[in-house]
DNA sequence: ATGGGGGCCTGCCGGC
DNA sequence: TGCCGGCAGGCCCCCA
C-alpha cells in the first residue's frame, strides 16, 4: 500500500515515541506475517533501546542498542499505530484490540505501538546493523528518489534500451526505490510523459524534467501526510489528504486539471496495474 | 537479461 | 438484504 511518502509519514511519527526509547515488552500474535517472523523476535526486541529510525525505500529500519536492525514493511494495508501516553499530551488510554493486530510493542515511555495488517503482505525481520543493507530485501534496491544519486545522468543510464513502458521501469524498485502505483501516475502526469511510452526512448530532455518531478510529487505528498484511499492511515490514526491532490490517480472520466487542457483522465491496465493519465497532456 | 503474469491475503464496493 | 465478482497503494517467484 504505502509508498515512500506514506512509509516517511509514519516513520516521522514513530519517532517521539519510539527514538531514544527503551521497548518494554513486545508481543507478537501470530508467527509470520508474509513471511515468517525471525526466531525468538518478541526476546530479541524486550528491552533494546531504540537508537534510531530510519527509511530505505518503503521499509523502516529501527537500530537498536543490541546491534540489530528492526526491519518493516507495511505491505498494502500495514498500519503502526501509536496509543497512550508517551508524551503526557493525550488523555485517552490504549483502546481495545482489534482484529489484525499482530505485533505490540510497549515503549517503557507508555507509548504502544500497534501494528495491524489485515492483508498481511507486510513484514518484519531483524539483521545485524553493521550490513543491513545486504538484507535480501533491501540489497537489490536502486536509489533513493530523494537522494543525490538520483539525477539525470543516472536515470538516463538506467532507462536505457529498456523495451518496457516507462510506467513499469519506475515501478521497478531496482531503478529507484520508492514509487508505487500512485506516485509514477503523478509524477508522468507532471512530466508530460505517457505512461506507455516505452522506457528507452524518452529523450534525454524530457529525462531531465522527470527527475525533478519526481522529487516535488514525493515531498508534496510528505508535506500533506501521504495519501490515504482505503487504508493508509498516520501513526495517530488520522488521514492523509495528499489524495485531494492527485491530478489523475483514481480519476478515470474526470477532465485534466491542466490550465486550458479539455481531456479526460484515461485508464489503461498495464502488466495488471491502472495507469491513469491524459492523452492529450502525456505524449 | 528482460518482461509479463500469477499468487499471496482480507476487505470493500458496486451490481444484480 | 445478500451474494459474488472485481479490485486494491507491494513484491517475490516462475516462466518464456
Amino acid at each position: 500500500m504505502p509508498e515512500l511518502p506514506e512509509v516517511e509519514t509514519v516513520r516521522r511519527g514513530l519517532e517521539p515515541a519510539m527514538s531514544g526509547q527503551v521497548i518494554a515488552r513486545a508481543r507478537v500474535n501470530r508467527p509470520d506475517l508474509r513471511w515468517p517472523f525471525p526466531p525468538r523476535m518478541a526476546e530479541r526486541l524486550t528491552g533494546q533501546t531504540v537508537l534510531r529510525l530510519r527509511r530505505r525505500s518503503k521499509y523502516i529500519l529501527a537500530d537498536l542498542s543490541s546491534d540489530e536492525t528492526l526491519l518493516i514493511h507495511l505491505g498494502m494495508s500495514g498500519r503502526m499505530l501509536i496509543s497512550g501516553d508517551p508524551l503526557g499530551q493525550f488523555v485517552h488510554n490504549h483502546p481495545a484490540p482489534e482484529k489484525h493486530d499482530h505485533v505490540v510493542l510497549d515503549m517503557a515511555n507508555g507509548a504502544r505501538i500497534t501494528f495491524n495488517d489485515p492483508r498481511r503482505f507486510g513484514a518484519m525481520d531483524l539483521m545485524p546493523t553493521s550490513g543491513a543493507e545486504a538484507h535480501p530485501l533491501l540489497s537489490k534496491l536502486g536509489p533513493e528518489p530523494l537522494g543525490n544519486s538520483f539525477d539525470e545522468t543516472y536515470l538516463v543510464a538506467a532507462l536505457k534500451g529498456r523495451n518496457t513502458p516507462v510506467k513499469s521501469a519506475l515501478l521497478d524498485q531496482r531503478i529507484v526505490a520508492g514509487l508505487g502505483n500512485i506516485y509514477v501516475c503523478e509524477a508522468l502526469f507532471r512530466a508530460g510523459i505517457s505512461p506507455m511510452r516505452r522506457a528507452g526512448r524518452i529523450a534525454r530532455t524530457r529525462v531531465a524534467i522527470l527527475v525533478p518531478v519526481i522529487r516535488v510529487v514525493l515531498q508534496d505528498a510528505i508535506e500533506a501526510g501521504g495519501s490515504s484511499l482505503r487504508d493508509f492511515r498516520q501513526t495517530d490514526g488520522e488521514l492523509g489528504y495528499f489524495q485531494h491532490r492527485f491530478d489523475v490517480y483514481d480519476r478515470e472520466s474526470q477532465p485534466c486539471r491542466r490550465d486550458g487542457c479539455t481531456g479526460t483522465i484515461r485508464r489503461v491496465v498495464q502488466s495488471g496495474r491502472s495507469s491513469f493519465y491524459c492523452a492529450s497532456c502525456q505524449r
